[in-house]
Parts: structure tokens; sequence; C-alpha cells
DNA sequence: GGTTGATGTAAACGGCGTGTACATTCAGTA
DNA sequence: TACTGAATGTACACGCCGTTTACATCAACC
């Protein structure tokens, strides 16, 4: 990109949209300064008027996979059209799942960049759930309908949020091609997730 | 180290283990190959004599970890003490989750290295099973004592393993910290998988 | 309209992986 | 034992990276 006016206009926002599109096409590692700068068309300096290092940047892009993240199991969880209240929840709490897997299966290097080791500089922004508040409201709403023994419900996140994750990372990363199916079915492991929360159809 | 001799005799394990090292206490990416060659006493490119590129030699430092997992659940296997074959057969799978989740707890660049997606130049050495295997064995052996139902043997690997992994994983970057409890119990985990296999004491 | 602070640039520093040309040593043979 | 070629290690250079510093440009306000 090039530009007629000395002064960018939005640098931090063309910044962090440049960088998140590196890492997404080419995993974290591959946001590099440098290239982000040649690509907004600023000079590698520029960058350090709006951010104080590489990490402040890459913290805003791992911010925006998070709340990508989230985002995506909301939707899954919303589209779920079933008025019994068990069945209801249970289909809500599966939809998390399948949401957090889909997320991973289209957009593996987001799914990184989500759990890179770093903090967005201003914090998490509060108005927007993360994943794991989205798991645990599903979680509550299994109890709360019946569906799940509230014995069972402490830890729970730790049990389906395991399943999950480890899912999606070894898919992603093709952990899985030693086995003789390269590409279980998520809807398995979904299920057997919910035997292992005691969740009663 | 300093060496008398000009040449070093040898090279290329010193460097492997060095390698190990520095990605065992700060992380694979910590692996530099001018790092290494310092402390080994030599110059970078003297690297290039015995591997082709960075990856060559962080791909034996995958295999090996991969290695020390693999026998770190054999281990754990090994030392179950218990006759009764049923029985017997729901410990030695317990223990292979377990033995995955202390290694993951005490070595977590390790972890990380043997999922780096280098393969070590020679190929995986035949001789030694892999984690995969060690958690295929103890599954074939739980439906042979008759503790889990021939049904559902097929994809229980990706079951078990997302769990274990995704705990370990999560855990292990801290991703857990969320929750109320920061550090919660493996014995939970394994005992949701063993019911989410249907496995009957 | 001149000053000031915000924003961008150019150039440099040190560190990285890697290639190349050269130095040293070892092993086998005459 | 002396010679020779292959194996092994070194010095130096190249281009990339993140980052810093000094300077240039511009917009906004008295």
């Amino acid at each position: 990109m090039t530009r007629s006016t000395y002064h960018h206009g939005d640098l931090p926002r063309a910044l962090v949209a440049e960088a998140r599109e590196l890492a997404r096409s080419s995993g974290p590692d591959a946001v590099m300064l440098r290239e982000v700068a040649r690509r907004v068309g600023v000079s590698p300096a520029a960058i350090y008027r709006h951010f104080p290092d590489r990490d402040a940047l890459l913290g805003e892009v791992a911010g925006m996979a998070r709340r990508d993240l989230a985002r995506r199991m909301l939707d899954a969880v919303e589209r779920v059209d079933e008025t019994d209240p068990r069945t209801r929840s249970i289909r809500r709490f599966q939809a998390v799942g399948r949401g957090y897997i889909d997320f991973a299966q289209e957009e593996p290097n987001l799914l990184a960049a989500a759990f890179l080791p770093i903090e967005p500089p201003g914090g998490d922004a509060v108005e927007d759930p993360s994943p794991w508040h989205v798991l645990a409201a599903a979680l509550d709403e299994l109890v709360a309908s019946g569906a799940m023994p509230p014995e069972g419900r402490a830890g729970a996140e730790v049990i389906a949020w395991s399943a999950v994750h480890g899912f999606a990372i070894l898919r992603a990363g093709h952990a899985f091609d030693v086995s003789g199916d390269p590409d279980p079915d998520p809807e398995a492991l979904l299920e057997a997730i919910a035997r292992s929360l005691a969740v009663q159809t």
C-alpha cells in the first residue's frame, strides 16, 4: 500500500490488521515487524510510535484471536434451535465444543495466536466474553436443565476444555495421522465428553 | 567448554545434547545455532558439517523428546503392581495418562519440542515405541480384560489422547488460571476419560 | 503565523541462520 | 615415514530480524 500523505491516518489499526492477517495465513511467528511495515507502506521504526515492541503488537493479535474464538463459540450456541430445555441445554453445550473445533479447523494459526503467552497491552476488553466463560455458561445451563448432575459440575470446565482443545490442537498439527483415520470425527468426541460429564439425554 | 584438540571428537552428539538442553530449559525457540556452538566451544559454521540446517538439529531434539515421552509413559505403566487382570488393565491405562501429564508438568518445553512439526533426519528410530503405540496397547489391554466394551474401541485413542494432551498443554500454558482452581487435579480427568470410554471397574 | 507535540524516516547496532573459501587434522597408502 | 585426500573446524561475509537514535514532516493551537 502506498499513500499520498506523510501521515498514515490510522496506523495502529492498519498495523494490527496486517499483523493479524500475517498470523492468520502463516502463523504467529510470521508476524515480522519489517514485513508488517512493508505491507502497510511505512518504515519499520514507525511501528514504535504506537507499540513499545513486537510483543505489544502480537498481544493485540492474540486478543483479537481470543475474541474471534469466543464469538465463534457463541454463534454456534445461538444457532441451536430446540425448545425442550433439557435437550436444548445439551445441544447448546455441544455447540460450544463444535464452535471451538470448527474454528481450530478453519483458522489453526489464529487458534495458535489465541494461546500465545502474551496479554494485550490494555488487558482483555471486559465487554466481550472469554472462551472460558462461554463454556462455563453452557455447563451451568446443563445443570439447570437437569441434564447433568450438580455433583459433576465442579471441574467440568477442565474436562471439557481439555478434550476439545486437545482434539483441536492435535488435529491441526496432523498428530492423528499416525492413526488409521487421519481425520477423526468431532461428533464422537463431543459425545464422549457428554458421557464423561454424566450428561443424560 | 574449551578443548585442546582442533577436532572435537564427537561434535554431533555434543551439539544435539546442548540443543536439547537449551530446548528443555528455555523452549524450542531458544535453540539458536550460534548459542549451541558457543556452548560447545565451536564455531557456528561447524554445525553445518553435521547437520544440513537448524531444522535437522531441532528434528533430533524433537525425536529425543518423543522418545522421552514414550519412555515416561511406559515406565509409569510398568510400575503398576496389580494382579487382577481387569483392575490391572485399568490401572495401567490410567498410568499411561499420568505419565503423559507428569512429563508435561515437569518438562513442558520438551513436550513442546516433541510436537514440533519436524521429522528427525533419519526418520524416527523403529526400535522404540511411539507415545501413540503405548496408548493403543493400553486400550487393547482394556478390551482384552473385559473392562471396556469392544464397541468403544474404535476411536478410543483420539478421545483419550485429546483429553490428556489438552489438559497437559493447557496446564503448562497456565490456561487454567482463569478458573478458580489454578492447578486442577489430573486424577479427576483420568476418571472422566475412563467414564467416556465406558470403562467398568 | 510561528511553535510545539505527534507522527514518520533513515541509518545504524547487534544478533540470527547460512554460504563460501580456507585451515587443520586424521587415516590410509607408497 | 612421508604424502595425500577426505573429514572436520574456522573466518568472514550476506541478508534478514528487532530495536534505537537522530532527524524530518505535518497538524493543531496560541
